[in-house]
DNA sequence: TCCAACCATTTTGTATGCATTGCTTCGAAC
DNA sequence: GTTCGAAGCAATGCATACAAAATGGTTGGA
């Protein structure tokens, strides 16, 4: 019964499944970084993880290698995972692309809702909204970040074009980072009422105003970030490694 | 001679032939689904793969997944790895992002050759495309078409944005897959002119001209492709990939 | 005192063996 | 003759064991 080794599948009700093992150590990792619970430049060790999910390396290779492609975590062979560190043009860059992609989303939105595909998309977004208020409300800027990053990707799904809606879901957790790193602790990422005044003027069918209220989202974030404040916060040997 | 081990020999080659594999066996694969030598919906045994390689099936597991997060292969649990088949309604839906992205790509580049960042740019565009051509010359459809991919992301890459680049790094093989097995044989896909002109108006620094011709260049690709030809065959997997 | 080389420990890379899952085929009953 | 079920088989999922590489400390020499 207390060996987790030969037939520990029976140990857990929840997941039972094996499957769902590694999606959710990648969830997890994938959760902490963008949260920031886990700072860049953090060293996963593969069995300190194995350990903690209690399953063995392979699963967590695994779950590494895709937070790896996804550009999460950076691989250095032989030498381990650590968080990848945002560069400060790489935020830029990312923020640039988004301001092509994100003003189409909201178009496409509007057309769709327009053409009664999508008549629960405003309502999901006012929740999620709702959501990232509270965790406003209750100080929890990281959980109010990362809500902020689910928001756009929300919208690229309910555009209705699932290649959009992968590409900020790649693009979101990046920009996390970046915020979370170069942000001013004091400033307010992603300020909700813009989040509200956008959902507003999609569902007046505003695509013109919507979008530019998109565009200028975007520059509020990326005008926010500090590129000079490259400051290390109690990060192990790993700075030393990178710098 | 005597000893390859100690720290004699510098001249080794500086990525270890460990990673080199994983990559050959994903560079392999790679090629072979974008350039259909391996049909949609082919099956990618582990243990296939693995003997023709001359690897275990571990090398090969990760060069799958990695191939999996691209899209370009399909893995369902417990049944293995398929080529992905791309539906008709994926390909336009690729190609409409790709209007999106693209016309920014160039005004990019454009900006980017008048700062004078990308001496060698316009070169290295033309280089590809004359590559492309004589694919063409010699009725190398697979060829032209992969070619023609790979301009679209050179194009990403030097209007210096990384992560564009990486993005259309991401797309552009989803369109040859979707290029290949809906368009009619006869039809030419990504009519090369249409990437010298494009070149000339980049050159010429019409970035209104230049994004024009390059949403009418992805509206000719798509309108090009034939949404009723679907046809799956069974292929043999080493002469796909080594013959 | 400082630098360099060596050895031990830790960590990653890889293969292999076993368990599990899904498919297939053969058999029997209706 | 058709259909449902069970057993066998093949392929994937996963863990463990082993090998290679790197790091850190230590020892020896200049």
């Amino acid at each position: 019964m207390t060996k987790p080794k030969s037939t520990a599948a029976k140990d857990a009700p929840p997941a039972p499944r094996a499957v769902a093992r590694q999606a959710d150590i990648h969830q997890s990792i994938y959760d902490a970084i963008v949260e920031h619970r886990l700072l860049p430049g953090t060293k996963l060790s593969e069995e300190r993880v194995a350990e903690l999910f209690a399953v063995s390396r392979t699963q967590v290779r695994a779950a590494l290698q895709r937070l790896a492609v996804e550009q999460l975590i950076t691989l250095i062979p032989n030498r381990g995972a650590f968080v990848t560190t945002p560069s400060a043009e790489e935020a830029h860059d990312v923020l640039s692309v988004r301001r092509t992609l994100e003003p189409a989303a909201v178009v496409r939105l509007i057309e769709r809702i327009a053409a009664g595909k999508a008549p629960t998309a405003i309502k999901q977004l006012r929740a999620l909204v709702k959501r990232e208020q509270q965790a406003h409300a209750r100080d929890d800027r990281r959980q109010a970040v990362r809500l902020s990053g689910d928001f756009h990707v929300l919208l690229a799904e309910v555009s209705g074009s699932s290649i959009l809606a992968r590409l900020m879901r790649e693009l979101t957790p990046l920009t996390c980072l970046a915020i979370l790193t170069f942000e001013a602790p004091t400033a307010v990422a992603c300020p909700n009422d813009e989040h509200a005044l956008l959902i507003d003027a999609i569902e007046a069918g505003d695509a013109a105003g919507a979008s530019q209220l998109m565009i200028d989202h975007l520059n509020h974030i990326e005008g926010a970030l500090k590129l000079d404040a490259q400051e290390v916060q109690e990060v192990d040997l790993a700075e030393v490694l990178f710098g």
